[in-house]
DNA sequence: AAAATAGTTAAGTGATCACTTCAGTATTGC
DNA sequence: GCAATACTGAAGTGATCACTTAACTATTTT
């Protein structure tokens, strides 16, 4: 499911915007409420509302109310998800035998194939 | 520079983009050409020029151009950047020691008080 | 019960996005 | 030199984005 291209989709978008990076950041350093999140940031509450909304569907982030406060948690295994994407891209490149330096190791070959 | 929220900012927003993590996906198993990155893709040769610069402006591919070819390939580098900025959340997230069973810790934590 | 707090929702706006088409520029092969 | 190849750039378009304001609901506090 956190393979899932359409999650993986909705993670990267979530996490392209500066302020909500913001919020994941803060919220790295624990649970926080809705008003906590807003605070360091200059937008409205509406707009801070908004990005969580953006941030909770990515599965990013989760949230749990409890009467009128609104907690919202980090998931991390929604951050490895994404994390994990990357890391098997850049992997796959340096895995590559062939990285060499471009010319340089081709001559080498040759030299050995002569 | 890598830790430059801007460049990060520009690498997460490139990397939102569906086409354009295909693109990556392709190049993390060997450079290519405008028009084999483009051959997979169901859009128009320009649109796909179009997303190359977003990627390269971003620093996570860059591109070299020998004679009217243009041979594109992954910047480790700035793919180990996004990683670490993911990472770093949330290894901050699990690091944290107050992070188990919420309310049965508190109640927990009250009755020790009481 | 009234006022303050915490958040939600809807509607609107200007900016940015992801394309398209079309016309153009080098380079390479014949 | 002429045609094909490999891009490149500009202009336009409809969709999505990141907000705003304003009106509203639900929950506490006093």
């Amino acid at each position: 499911m956190l393979h899932d291209p359409a999650q993986l989709d909705l993670m990267f978008q979530a996490l392209a915007d500066p302020a909500r990076r913001q919020m994941v950041e803060r919220l790295s350093r624990g649970p926080a409420s809705v008003s906590q999140l807003a605070e360091p940031l200059t937008m409205s509450l509406s707009a801070v509302v908004q990005h969580l909304n953006v941030l909770e569907a990515s599965g990013l982030v989760s949230t749990d109310k409890l009467g009128r406060v609104r907690t919202c948690r980090i998931e991390p295994k929604a951050l490895r998800a994404a994390e994990r994407w990357i890391n098997e891209r850049r992997l796959a490149w340096e895995r590559r035998p062939d990285r060499l330096g471009d010319i340089l190791a081709e001559t080498a070959e040759t030299k050995d194939e002569s």
